[in-house]
DNA sequence: TAGTGGTCTAGACCACCCG
DNA sequence: GGGTGGTCTAGACCACTAA
């Protein structure tokens, strides 16, 4: 033995460590018990720091791992499988499907959301902002872009209901959901958690998100645009009928 | 000026480089351009290259560069859109849409695979590896798991085809097509490439994917499993009929 | 206040690509 | 061989949490 393979893989030391923990993880511990904190792992493994937490830093995208500053590190538990099909959705906030509107901001459009909805430059745009939880967690933070031609109503009387009050929101919703809906389409994507929507995610700025970009279109045109963006360590998205589905590692 | 802020921020230095680069990326760069390397940048910024470094793979993360070792860091172009759609799919191998078949792995299902398969341990299962390549670039592999009991027709006859060839792969795709379809799920989530799959995929072992798992439902059961790696760096995965969505920062 | 993870530094060496 | 990004080290300090 010994040259079994022959000075086979330059593995990274990192590499092996995730692989070597994840053993440990699933036969070790249970969800929800902590890990020992960095030092004494780094030192146990006889590397440095930065390279255990390189290890580390996998796992917990992986979402088998959870780290939080002054606390420690635990096990994960597995991710919860959250419905996001195009099918029985109807416009947003129509029937409670764990969606709560908390206000309307008033920031302009950016230029990726613009080119979306084909605004014209300097076009006024409601933006509703809601939060998606599940079990008490919050899984999902969204920005709901409607261009003000879309809900003539709320246009011409300047202030039915304050700007920025869920009100307000509940009001754009409900215009919304006036119009027909012919469609909508979906597209997901990796991202990482802008400061304001780590804040409502419980996460550091930079967190990896999976991004989910609606399209609404009535009237053969792009009525309102969602950007939801989803907690990609916690988070495992589902389309069609299944909520049973579990894969790990 | 100066005291514009208060002392506003003890924001991060790498996070403020992200968004220092982000912007020159899209003022004073255009795509396929390459940086100035990691040690010129770190001095010029007055930063350790780990930190630069930290900034660099947010926004590798983000899909706005492209780094190769041995090469450079090149501006990525806009991510491709790749439609996942649920509903025009039949069977997997049915018509052309960008997947190639490429062997048939001898290997055994994972245990995750096992279970979403329902499967009796020990019982055998077919693996065909399928890579889907668009414009030149191979942008997801694929393996699609399919239980001796979903196709009868394979199982008696030892070897109409050598095991781990293109041929045999096919053959077992055609047998598939012959079960009537009744149903299919899908579900996204967050990884990291094993292995194999970077190398098909040209990226480090670890690099972030999209994991696309398919659950094709016959006669009442789960006939087949598929598991597919987008690169999540250059892919956004579209459901419905809009290829032309197009998200940046 | 003690302990945790998060950030940052200034080096070093390695694996890879290309001329 | 020279230049690139990838890995690794051994420290240091900071921000946050909980007792």
């Amino acid at each position: 033995m010994g040259t079994t393979q022959l000075e086979a893989a330059p593995e990274p030391k990192y590499w092996h460590l995730k692989t070597v923990i994840g053993e440990a993880l699933d036969s070790d511990f249970t969800v929800g018990e902590v890990l020992p904190n960095e030092r004494d792992l780094a030192a146990r493994f006889g590397v440095a720091r930065a390279t255990l937490r390189q290890a580390l830093e996998q796992l917990e995208l992986e979402g088998r791992l959870q780290r939080r500053r002054g606390v420690g590190t635990t096990v994960a538990p597995p991710r919860v499988g959250v419905d996001v099909s195009t099918t029985q959705h109807s416009w947003p906030g129509m029937g409670e499907d764990g969606w709560q509107s908390v206000d309307r901001a008033a920031d302009a459009a950016p230029a990726a959301v613009a080119r979306l909805l084909e605004l014209a430059p300097g076009e006024q745009v409601h933006v509703v902002r809601r939060l998606r939880v599940t079990d008490g967690q919050t899984v999902a933070a969204e920005l709901l872009y409607v261009p003000a031609g879309s809900v003539p109503a709320l246009t011409d009387a300047d202030a039915p209901d304050p700007v920025g009050t869920a009100t307000h929101a509940r009001g754009v919703l409900r215009e919304l959901g006036r119009l027909a809906l012919e469609g909508q389409d979906r597209s997901v994507e990796l991202g990482s958690a802008r400061a304001d929507d780590a804040k409502e995610l419980d996460r550091l700025p930079g967190a990896p998100v999976l991004v989910v970009t609606t399209r609404y279109l009535s009237a053969g045109r792009t009525a309102a645009v969602a950007v939801a963006t989803y907690r990609a360590d916690t988070c495992r998205l589902t389309f069609g009928d299944s909520g049973d589905l579990a894969m790990a590692s």
